[in-house]
DNA sequence: ACTAACATGTAAAGCGTTACATGATTTG
DNA sequence: CAAATCATGTAACGCTTTACATGTTAGT
């Protein structure tokens, strides 16, 4: 659904798109929030014209296929984005490491835990280099930026414990 | 790969345990890191045994089946800790209606930023009353405050901004 | 001519959720 | 004896990733 949904705010909000510049709008702004590639989006859009949510125009240059959201389309996402009570669940790599950290050494769990922090740097310094865009997205910017700086925040905690143990 | 690691970690932490103790743990203790129902969990403990990661002993009472971590699932665990990175990549149903919020009315993203907060808030009870569990997974634990009261604060900013608002 | 970027797809395998199904033991 | 909890599993479906496969256009 998430996918259907992520496809339909982006034509709501951008106007009709090929498939590829939906992908890349996937992996520029919307790759903090959710991902996918063209090889689920390509499908998905197939499907989207089928239950009549998007409408595809003839092909232009390349074959490129535009497609266009629907009024069903939109009626689909505005009632999503209303009555969706969202799915609040994690799973991320990075907080399982965590969550063995005590299964390691002194010296190991600090390698990992500065593994962690740069994976968070990572993120934030995206997110810090990529703004406007359009300034749509900018609230999932805002709370990514947040939780980036909280993880590097939580790294930093974490690696001082970590660094003031005398124990291995 | 992820469900095997947790499964590992479990194990090494805990020392033997069922399939159903095991969901157990992930309902209970693992929940803001990585989610599986014992759907999930029984038929990958199987091939945990097949490849030789964990070891089955008889079976106790009401059918009861024993799993213990093996030398070489000890080994695959400390292998992935020490040389995994970790994925940063969210799959987030909450920040995607962040990102989305530019489509609604003034009213309307109030009301979802709202629900936002309310999913996060619930998230933090969750692990503020979950202290202890033998100490394990605080790190993790800490993270996951330290996550969900970005979120809250998030919520309450951007209510701020929207309430602030007197456009539609 | 070559390379990079444009542009679209299919297939297989793996991961995850939901629904279905069964039976034993404990507690009230 | 009824209900809750213990305990295990299968099957179907849907979502996601990886690998394969093809052809066009623009710039150097």
């Amino acid at each position: 659904m998430s996918l259907r949904i992520a496809l339909l705010g982006l034509l709501s909000a951008v106007g009709p798109a090929s498939g590829y510049d939906l992908a890349k709008k996937f992996d520029r702004s919307l790759n903090h929030v959710w991902q996918a590639g063209h090889t689920q989006i390509y499908p998905e859009l197939v499907k989207m014209a089928s239950d009549g949510l998007v409408e595809a125009e003839a092909e232009g240059a390349r074959g490129r296929k535009l497609y266009t959201i629907t009024p069903e389309g939109r009626r689909e996402l505005r009632e999503w984005l209303a009555e969706h009570d969202p799915a609040m669940t994690i799973r991320s790599e990075g907080a399982l490491q965590a969550f063995l950290l005590p299964l390691l050494s002194r010296d190991q769990a600090i390698k990992v835990v500065e593994r962690i922090k740069a994976g968070y740097q990572v993120r934030l310094a995206r997110l810090e280099c990529k703004p406007a865009e359009g300034e749509f997205g900018g609230y999932a910017r805002s709370l990514g930026l947040a939780q980036a700086r909280t993880g590097i925040q939580w790294a930093d905690e974490t690696l001082a414990e970590l660094k003031a143990r005398t124990d291995l």
